[in-house]
DNA sequence: TTTTTTGGAATACGGTCGTATTCTAAAAGC
DNA sequence: GCTTTTAGAATACGACCGTATTCCAAAAAA
């Protein structure tokens, strides 16, 4: 048999060069052509890797989820709810240039998901586990009648702050501070 | 002189066709052929109207701008600022065809924004009006102390909610379920 | 060393893109 | 009625797109 390669870290590279590419210039600069280019390999190196496209971009979008998924499995459940998830928040929020690269890629492939049922899918899953996730941190500091909702609401702020802050760099600060006070009503001090 | 048309309306036609066309095929579908087809009219036509593709994409999101400002308008405010705050998010989320054209086009505009100059500077000037209004609204009922940075977190909310409710509808109902909880903690009933 | 299989580059194809240019027809002013 | 200006269609151009195909070099198995 001839040389072989790790393909599947191969393609972690290439999903890797395209959540960076998405980050700086946008999922409409995204093609087979600039990956590659990325990466350092021809295009049809790519294309040994990922049959179509929307493979390559399927795939991307994983990878960004499993990254989301990795940092909350980071965090100290052991923590008091609110500040758990003032944490998790905090890695999830473009406040520097990785988390901004991470954020952006994110919010690309949310809107794309409108419109492509794969990424769809994707983005579900993903959301479902970090719902889960909140959820039973909660659930397990007591505040148990609706913590899935709180858990909800929790992501749809944080999801819309990124957003925000990915063209309004400026208003930074003023967006954290109502993190903080969105959390404060939303998980009363008792925990 | 020559046949005359209203170059305004005109714009304002192929603008709403191109917002239609983003929420039912998504942004990287809108090109001057298609908003030129959409509208009945050749792309030469469309190229009367608006010289390059990126003055016709700043009208739209102009327009788009100025509905969020309409609706805003249109709430009372002399309601409750609970009652108020909800009002203006239901008419912003997706719950029906047409409220989801719209908020599928904002969603895309803001995230195109990231990497678009023009369309950042377009989307803040629209948040800072929202902001205004809904510190107006907090502030007058007495919320005074940090009205300003509730009225970030229900406008980031707002956003988080209507991308999850993009593409995953399924999931609708809860979301609902969501903002009202996150309303009823950001917003204490006293008023 | 030869064979076989893979990684990767190169090339080609039809299609769409943004935009500039050119043309036709119609309407307002003289 | 003729001229002038505009609306709109048509066309053309170079660039990039996704993808299929072809070719070549290298490495493991024989």
């Amino acid at each position: 048999m001839p040389r072989t390669v790790d393909r599947e870290e191969q393609r972690r590279q290439i999903g890797a060069a395209l959540l960076q590419l998405v980050s700086e210039r946008g999922l409409d600069e995204v093609s087979v052509r600039t990956v590659a280019a990325a990466t350092g390999r021809s295009p049809g190196a790519v294309q040994k890797y990922f049959r179509t496209k929307d493979e390559m971009l399927a795939f991307a979008a994983e990878l960004a989820g499993e990254r989301v998924e990795r940092r909350m499995a980071g965090v100290d459940t052991a923590l008091p709810p609110r500040r758990a998830l003032r944490e998790l928040i905090l890695t999830t929020l473009p406040v520097d240039a990785d988390r901004r690269a991470e954020a952006t890629a994110q919010l690309a492939f949310a809107v794309h998901a409108a419109h492509h049922p794969r990424l769809a899918a994707i983005r579900r899953q993903v959301d479902r586990d970090v719902r889960e996730a909140l959820t039973a941190w909660l659930d397990s500091a007591g505040h148990g009648t609706d913590a899935a909702a709180v858990a909800d609401a929790v992501i749809a702020l944080s999801d819309g702050l990124a957003l925000r802050m990915l063209y309004a760099p400026q208003e930074h600060e003023q967006l954290l501070v109502a993190l903080e006070r969105a959390l404060d009503a939303l998980i009363p001090a008792s925990g």
